[in-house]
DNA sequence: ACCTGAACACCGTTCAAGT
DNA sequence: ACCTGAACACCGTTCAAGT
C-alpha cells in the first residue's frame, strides 16, 4: 500500500537554498527542511543521503544559477567590454546571493561538485580566450576568476570595511586586469 | 577554598588549532579540546566564552603567523622582487596550513577580527606601495591580496584539479599582476 | 578560583511500524 | 513507496555542588 509522495527531491532543495540565504548555512537543519517542506526530519532521508548532500545539491544549484547570470552578462561584441560586463555580473551576483554564493568556490563549507564548479566559470574562459590568446586560456581564466572570488570574498566577509573606497577597488582591479591579460 | 588551574586560555587555543590543522573546523568540538587540555568540556567556559569565540581566537592566532611569514619574506631590496617573494610566502603559509589558512579571509567559518586580518596584509600594502605609488596603494594591495586569496582558496578546494598546471597558473597570475601595479 | 557531573535543548541519523 | 515516532549518539551550554 504505498503512500503518496508529500514533496519532492526539487522542493527539498528549494527549501534549503532559501534557509541558506536567508539565515546562513549553519542554519540548515534537516528538522528546518523538513518543516518548510511539510514532512518530518526522518523522511527527508528519502530525498538526500544526508545533510551534507543537501548542501551539496544546494551549492550545485546556486553554480548554476551563477553560470547562467554570467552567461547572459555575454555580449558578443568587443572582448574587453565582454570581460568588463561578465566581472560586473559576478560581482552583482554575489552581492545579490551574500549567503548562497561563498558555497560555490569554499571548500569547507560542504563543496560544489567539480563539473558545476566548471560551468559556472565557464563564460569567463571563453571572453578571455579571445583578449590573452588561446595559449594563455586558461591560466588567465583562472588569475581573473580568483581575482574576483578572492575580491569578493573578502568584500562579502566585511574585509574592506576600514577606509577606501571598495568600489574604486574593484574597478582598480578590473582595469588592471584587463590590461595585464593584453600584455 | 581556590582550585588549581589545570590549563590555560594559550593551551586551549593552541588544542583549537591543532584540531583544525589535523582534522578541519567542524571537528573542533568543546569535548574534543577539553580532552586534549585535560579537562572536562564545562570547564572550558572559564577560558572562552563559546566555541565560536575560540574558533575566533585561532583564526586571530593563525592570522598573526601568516603576518609574521610574510614580513619574513620582505627583503627590503627591489620591490617587484620583494612583491613576488611575498607573494611565495603566501602561497608556501597556505599550503602548509590548509585547514586553518582559510579561517582567515573567509567570512563563514568564523571570522576573525578586523585588526588581525589587517595585520595579516599589511606586509603586502607595503610592499605594493613602492610599486604602484602611495595614491594607489590601498587598491592595488587589495588587488593582489584578492587574487591570491582566490586563488589559493580554489588550490586548496581541488578547482584546479581538471586540467592545467597549477604552478603554471600561479606564475602567469604573479607576473601579470606585477605588471599590471607597474603600468 | 577552578573543576565536575548532571541536566537541557538541540543536532544528524537509523529503524521498526504504520498506511 | 513514503511517512512517522521513538530511539541513539552526539552536540553546545548552564549550573549547582564540590575542593
Amino acid at each position: 500500500m504505498p503512500a503518496p509522495a508529500r514533496t519532492s527531491t526539487a522542493a527539498v532543495v528549494a527549501a534549503g537554498r532559501a534557509i541558506v540565504e536567508t539565515d546562513g548555512v549553519e542554519a540548515l537543519t534537516m528538522q528546518r527542511v523538513a518543516e518548510a517542506v511539510g514532512i518530518r526530519a526522518p523522511s527527508l532521508y528519502k530525498r538526500v543521503g544526508s545533510r551534507s548532500e543537501l548542501v551539496r545539491m544546494v551549492a550545485d544549484q546556486v553554480a548554476l544559477d551563477l553560470a547562467e547570470a554570467l552567461d547572459a552578462a555575454v555580449g558578443g561584441g568587443d572582448p574587453e567590454t565582454d570581460l568588463r560586463a561578465v566581472l560586473a555580473a559576478f560581482r552583482a551576483f554575489a552581492r545579490r546571493n551574500p549567503a548562497s554564493y561563498p558555497l560555490v568556490f569554499e571548500p569547507g563549507s560542504g563543496g560544489v561538485s567539480p563539473e558545476a564548479r566548471d560551468r559556472a566559470i565557464a563564460p569567463v574562459l571563453g571572453v578571455v580566450r579571445a583578449i590573452a590568446g588561446e595559449q594563455h586560456a586558461l591560466p588567465a581564466a583562472r588569475t581573473v576568476v580568483a581575482w574576483a572570488h578572492g575580491f569578493l570574498t573578502m568584500e562579502l566577509g566585511g574585509a574592506f570595511q576600514l577606509g577606501g573606497d571598495v568600489d574604486e577597488a574593484w574597478e582598480y582591479g578590473v582595469t588592471r586586469l584587463v590590461r595585464a591579460l593584453r600584455g
